[in-house]
DNA sequence: TAAAAATACTCCATAGGTATTTTAT
DNA sequence: ATAAAATACCTATGGAGTATTTTTA
């Protein structure tokens, strides 16, 4: 089972949304440009749905990339709700 | 940048709730119980929250563990959502 | 030609498997 | 004694890095 829609990959995604470059999303998450370059390109291949169209330096999303960007944030703020969240009940009886 | 948070734990953990027990999540995961165990554990340990309580063969979610479950159905679905929808958009225009 | 992304390798972390041990009924 | 989870060990996949090449503004 692959991850295909994994926090880590779908930060990559965000960020470089966010910032509009690998390179500047990979400084911002303390990764290289290429491990940038290749979690977007394993949720291109894996999803089988183009995100970015690459015009040279500029990267602009597609159609499906806005799509994906919105669900993103979404699932990216309920896996960091669900980590705070859940210290709350660490110590609670059961 | 520890994962923590992934699809696949996430439904390791989400089948061990439903059946109720490691090894038949492994069956219908196909996987074996010792990955089961391993994904298990590494969330408790990322998390530092034990999920369940082993009390011999029975496995018993702790408070933590029930709000998990509720969150990770969610992030799941919110995923598979993504997934899905991003199909439609595929050959849509930019 | 200078910037940004893609790619070819290399290395290492870890997911997953098999076999075995531990534990509670 | 048995059924289930934990653990020790091994292998393979893929995530991340460096260095280089490709691309286009």
């Amino acid at each position: 089972m692959p991850p295909i829609l994994d926090s880590r990959r779908l930060l990559a995604f965000t960020t470089v949304v966010r910032v509009g470059s690998f390179t500047h999303a990979a400084r911002e998450l303390s990764l290289t440009q290429s491990a940038v370059s290749h979690a977007i390109r394993g949720l291109e291949d894996e999803l089988g749905v183009a995100l970015f169209t690459r015009e040279g330096r500029a990267v602009r999303l597609t159609a499906g990339g806005r799509y994906l960007a919105e669900r993103a944030e979404l699932i990216l703020s309920e896996m960091q709700t669900a980590r705070t969240g859940i210290q709350a009940w660490a110590r609670r009886p059961d």
